[in-house]
DNA sequence: TATATGAGATACCAAATGGTATCATGTCAA
DNA sequence: TTGACATGATACCATTTGGTATCTCATATA
């Protein structure tokens, strides 16, 4: 097996599907925001906006602490190591084939050059 | 922009967003195999693996290379890259600290731009 | 040649997804 | 208290998604 916590994971990876959802990401890397913040950012409803923010939060990559009336969006780094954990796994290959791989491209780029 | 080609990691993130095509990435990172051979591993009919092998096509996550009737598909550890590099815009705020600092930096800087 | 086999192409289905509109609730402020 | 505002909750819709069944095509092989 190669996922720690396979569920996490899971919700991880479903949640950074979705363009959007990459895109709120970014908004909440650089500043933490309220839903109706975050929506300004995007054409689409703060009800929408509000589905993804809760896909987010399942797959851990944001968490959401209320303050008062408002409910602040938080990026959660930690969430976003799972997923980068899972490829790791994949190291290796990037190492051995992906050499290969480059040099067989370029073979390929000289020979159109004919 | 964080994507250096957007449609490619659109099409990586969406294909490994399915448990069964993220299974087969990790069969096929041990070994080539046909679509009959992929399919022997899962409970699904050979028909929706190849829905899947498409996907991951798609996602250039894999590659499809014809020989005879049948067809061998290749784990394309480049697409996997893709996604890798997209996470490393993360990388600095796994540590909470950094991100506090990045936070006020990227504040001042977003108060500039309205 | 005849036949078995690997794969492609459709058509179809149920469920999930991304979106909207609408109404209810809680909280801040005058 | 009353109104304004941020959010929650629900119902609904169109499209996508993961799956099956079935048919055809191409290619080994007896």
């Amino acid at each position: 097996m190669i996922d720690g916590s396979p569920g996490a994971v899971q919700g991880a990876f479903r949640a950074l599907a979705d363009p959007t959802r990459r895109d709120i990401l970014v908004f909440l890397s650089r500043q933490d925001m309220t839903i109706s913040e975050v929506a300004s950012r995007f054409d689409i409803t703060r009800a929408a906006v509000k589905k993804h923010l809760t896909i987010l939060e399942q797959g851990a990559l944001i968490s959401v602490h209320p303050s008062g009336r408002e409910r602040i969006n938080r990026l959660e780094p930690l969430g976003l190591k799972s997923v980068a954990d899972w490829l790791n796994y994949f190291d290796r290959f990037w190492d051995d084939r992906l050499h290969n791989l480059q040099e067989a491209i370029e073979e390929e780029e000289r020979q159109k050059d004919d």
